[in-house]
DNA sequence: TGTCTGTATGTTATACCATTACAAGTCAAG
DNA sequence: CTTGACTTGTAATGGTATAACATACAGACA
């Protein structure tokens, strides 16, 4: 068993919780419960999660870190798809747009949903030092932010929050 | 006099306040005010504020907008600077490093502090019509995100709030 | 004053990130 | 079996950023 980062929540010894990048898991199971969450989406929402589509969101779920679209782009090819950068844009797009990968603007990167489907609007907490990426519940600070936003009269459409540090594991011992 | 956007508060005719970009003002004395306190800084701190880092700082002034490095470069070489990348870009980070400019992830782009000196850790509201970039206070907005931080055991360290919007003028009725 | 040293700038080349435009294939509805 | 919408392949290009090395300049100090 491939064990990761993963979590405390007793139910759920792998996955669908907010941090799970930070604690041991059980990661293949992590992997086929989005997996399997991405194509019942895909079918309710009448869009189809092609081959090509699902390969780049396998990819990002080999590991809790932020992969560049050329990375996903080398995988891709040596797998057989195209080998130019449209091919993976246009897949990650895809993704992004039906909420099963997160784009981090801070790398240029991105890094698949560990709760697609639950409506959310994450925050995430990047570490420096071993580059996991994790969601965090964000709801009070774009509470914050709206209070901010309005008195300036701003009427905010879509909030990005990104957060530079060190997750427990790199705190305790920077990772090798 | 040119006037841009500025704010209420009636002791600064100018800057100095949390959302100058929206709201017409006396642009040239905002101008020339944080220019000020830019040399301030540098001679406190003992960093040499030189004619270009000064030149890309003026050049960022012109307008409450964030802008690429390629078109701050642009502008530097036909005041006779270089005309190669790293000029730009060497400037831009001593004036990020030093907290007078910000750097705006989501458009990969470059916007004069309006607050040097004064510790901040803004978050910016930026208006997708018009392209005005607001500094606003995020004090609420961290604190929300350090709290959940904190309940992941992740260790802040710096943070990045943007939020995508309409200001106010471009809500009345978009910019031409 | 002259030399030394650290910092700043100039310049070449290249790496990395992303999109436009168009051609070709796939699939399901009619 | 053809149409039309969508998806993928491919070439070319545009935009953002940095590495590496050479040169110039400013201040410390003999």
């Amino acid at each position: 068993m491939v064990t990761h980062l993963h979590q405390h929540d007793p139910s759920c010894p792998g996955c669908a919780t907010p941090d799970v990048a930070f604690a041991t898991h059980d990661h293949a199971h992590c992997t086929t419960d989005v997996l399997g969450r991405a194509d019942a989406l895909a079918t309710k929402r009448g869009v189809r999660l092609t081959p090509v589509r699902r390969r780049v969101l396998e990819i990002l779920l080999e590991r809790h870190q932020a992969m560049g679209a050329y990375e996903v782009l080398e995988r891709l090819s040596s797998d057989g798809y195209g080998n130019q950068p449209p091919v993976a844009y246009r897949a990650l797009e895809f993704l992004v747009e039906n909420g099963l990968v997160h784009r981090i603007q801070r790398l240029n990167a991105y890094v698949a949903c560990m709760h697609p489907g639950e409506a959310h609007a994450p925050a995430f907490l990047i570490c420096s030092t071993c580059n996991a990426v994790a969601e965090a519940p964000a709801d009070a600070a774009r509470k914050g932010l709206d209070g901010a936003a309005k008195a300036l009269g701003f009427k905010v459409e879509r909030v990005t929050i990104e957060a530079l540090g060190l997750c427990p594991a790199c705190q305790a011992g920077p990772a090798a």
